[in-house]
DNA sequence: GTACAACCTCTAGCGACTAGAGGTTCAAGG
DNA sequence: CCTTGAACCTCTAGTCGCTAGAGGTTGTAC
């Protein structure tokens, strides 16, 4: 059994245009073909999907993915690789998340001084103007 | 007293080629020219960048920022509109710190459980073939 | 007058898709 | 067998906020 590219969507929740861009740059080697050059993929590349969403779902990066999907078929080689990918992604997740918390302070501030009146008295404009946050 | 395009640059510390970037998106208006037809920037001018990049500095992006430039330079409405995008932008802000901590709990509980073993009993990407975040 | 930094415009690239045009193939029903 | 229409195909361009580079011009200091 083969999956036509609108039920390999389906089966894994990575929309149509999506599966031919991973296949574009390189994360899904090209399938075979129909008689009529319409791509039929196999459980393999399924499965193949399922673990690109999975990792974009983490927020790995294609180069990323790449990578560890290269790992994922060699299995006698040791972890460490895969986890200095995952221990770099996580620390970039901390990073944002600290610049995010740092700009919702700043955020906060302005929205509470407001005191809903005009413009010319506005505490968000103000704050924009005399300094910003970052 | 007028400033070059470098000038303005470091006053501000937007870059050169930014710059000409938000003349071109119609964050600022065309300065005048000089006789060879180089920009010439005003005080008034130097302001506006210094808001735009404040505003940039809190995450706020260009739509937002043209609206309260627009805004501000209308003192005697109400700061209203300026709270709705403010607002707005915060609670974007605050969701992606949401979907963020989520990832990084789901990251760590990734790399806690790595033994630093062979591929094929690797945690990491086991959890990534088996279900994945979000 | 000449050197050279600073400026100019224009195009293309980043990442990860998404949208659309314009054409072909597949599967089901008559 | 034939037609309908959904699903498929390729290709290009757009999103966002810049950034980089090519190739040419202007301004300023000596």
């Amino acid at each position: 059994m083969n999956y036509g590219i609108g039920e390999a969507s389906r089966a894994t929740g990575i929309k149509v245009p999506t599966i031919r861009y991973y296949e574009g740059v390189g994360l899904l080697s090209p399938p075979t073909r129909s008689e009529g050059k319409q791509r039929r993929y196999q459980p393999a590349d399924i499965a193949r999907l399922n673990f690109i969403r999975h990792a974009r779902d983490l927020g790995f990066e294609i180069g990323d993915i790449r990578e560890l999907l290269t790992l994922s078929t060699r299995p006698d080689q040791s972890c460490d690789q895969v986890d200095v990918i995952t221990r770099r992604h996580l620390s970039d997740v901390e990073r944002r998340i600290a610049q995010l918390s740092a700009l919702r302070v700043e955020l906060l501030r302005m929205v509470n001084e407001c005191t809903h009146g005009r413009i010319y008295e506005c505490r968000v404009i103000e704050s924009i103007q005399e300094a910003g946050g970052a």
